[in-house]
DNA sequence: TATGAATGAGTGTTCATTCAT
DNA sequence: GATGAATGAACACTCATTCAT
């Protein structure tokens, strides 16, 4: 009873989704999403080989949804206002921050399908850090910016944003528009008039 | 049976830190911690009752550590020199990220010790990031910083920076600097010269 | 890994009365339950939240089944008559005497289930103590039993009875006559005849 | 600093004695026993190989205390008085009542200390039993109690009635009292007038 | 496909006990 | 005598995983 509907991959990386967002990687047990589907755990298994494999195909469609947006970045924006569109489209995927983690955590591992999605995610994650890294030097190349800034520096604080806690109170679009303002001109108060 | 040189609380903290540097909250089990220290797993309970008051007392004396240090900081400094010595000190205490998760998945737990620790830590933490928060608005006041930059989004640029990879590769000191050039100046280049 | 003919809810009450009978309540651990029943200690965890869950739902059994006899008897009867079917009742429930203690062991716990099932116990154990005591009030209202013995006396007596060693040796019904033939009588002889 | 007057076995048996009346023989751990005398837990040992050897030693010394009162019951008072003194003394001795308990919980252990006391304990108790039963029997044959009662049922509620919780509430010396009147004389109202 | 049933490795915790000093 | 330090065996409990049906 309850369910019945045949249960798609779908289904499972939707529920995975809700826990991950409620409770962390942590939370996220066999057990639960099982329950959470009301299908039996060993049914998981018809799906996905172990755990590590479900969370990595999830991550994996995830940063590919991401990637797909990026991709739709106009190349012909400036560099400076790509990176804008790209803070935007990290602050709407904010589970991505636990690719780190979980990579890490699963060092030990070595099931197969698991091993796959690893080396892919990596390679996934390098390759966005690594266009994010091109456009904040083609930023400074253009002029535009200084090349006194590490370019890696600018990095960390554009993608570790989708941390902060202050964006649940502010909202996506105000705080992204606020955190490259200071970005680009500094939290210095130019104007004449005294406050 | 009474053989070893005498275990002190420093080894236990030190090869608590070491664990939680390398794999995290996480990582850090009861058997991994007396395995490295080569004890078994019964004698931490004589230096603590539980593991959430191993975890507790060790980030209770990190912060203490560190709020010494941040009561160093002269009032006499102007709002954003004394923002910058904090980032510096938080830049030297990274494990402190990890009191926040800490804190949020000890909510189950109701052990004395740990309870009393933890609603010390959760002032401790509190009053340090109101400090920062006070001294961010003092620097709009002063007329010195934007009024329209929201002062917990600033707040989540410093204190998560302690997160962030690069700080390895570029040493603490550089990576402060840079940090806060961006804060106060961002990244727009005033140079009339093209590069 | 699921080769074994299916262990039921009843296979394993059967072996905790075992144990309860043969050690007491301090004698049952999942351990011994599992062994018992020549299973894993992990699989009792499928059909049992926790140990407390075990006993509390063993205990409740057990005093469903014997309030529903105690409910049988006929309310026409005169009280002392109730009184001597409900001792009969109450011998062939000797477990029963664990429940007290079991209830105060348990207050530390605070498992959803368990404390459920101690709530239920412990209103169901005093439903059944007050009846007995209201039959003993009505006893000497009657007339029939003395007003100068304090009813909480006699109910110890009674529910105390089944902790009786010689119950064994004697026989439940042989016991409870003799029984309550002190209780109603006495010891004094009235026969003229010397012995 | 606390201690430092010497610690004696009296030192010892109290605290164990205040444990046992308040927590119960559970309760009873070399730690807490160790804690409350302000002494190492080792230090115990000096007094008491083991845990059973100080529980079976502090019973031994009730047993002996409660014997040696038994004792004092002259022999010239008629069985049935005999009877009710040796009650008064039993209910004195709560605590008696864990020496079963303990007795049974201790059949795997075998050490020698232990096992000695074991021994001389269980030969104490059943000489007080068959003492009271030896009474008991007196008091038939002198015609004074019925012969149709079994003697064990009746020393079990004599015994058994250190248990019963009314104790408290009722004194000990009007508790024995009401008792006796029951085993003497029943329940049943002789009065010629109705209530 | 799906699942019910069972499991084993690992984790936190307690406690009696040992031993060098 | 006394103790500080350390330990191992036992227990409750969790969770990913397996397998016959």
């Amino acid at each position: 009873m309850g369910r019945k509907k045949a249960l798609t991959e779908r289904d499972i990386f939707d529920v995975t989704e809700e826990i991950l967002k409620e409770e962390g990687l942590q939370g996220v047990h066999f057990k639960k999403v099982a329950d959470r589907l009301d299908v039996g755990r060993s049914t998981l298994y018809e799906y996905f080989e172990n755990k590590d494999d479900l969370l990595l195909a999830y991550m994996k469609r995830l940063m590919d949804d991401m990637n797909q947006k990026v991709e739709n970045i106009p190349a012909s924006l400036p560099a400076n206002e790509k990176l804008y569109k790209l803070l935007l489209i990290l602050l709407e995927h904010t589970q991505l921050h636990q690719i780190d983690r979980m990579i890490r955590d699963l060092q030990s591992s070595d099931k197969h399908a698991a091993m796959f999605y690893k080396e892919e995610l990596d390679v996934d994650l390098m390759r966005t850090y690594n266009l994010m890294k091109r456009w904040i030097e083609a930023a400074k190349e253009q002029g535009a910016w200084k090349q006194s800034i590490d370019s890696g520096l600018l990095g960390d604080i554009i993608f570790h944003s989708i941390l902060f806690p202050n964006r649940e109170k502010m909202g996506v679009e105000s705080m992204a528009r606020q955190l490259f303002e200071i970005i680009e001109n500094g939290m210095t108060n130019h104007d004449s008039s005294p406050s």
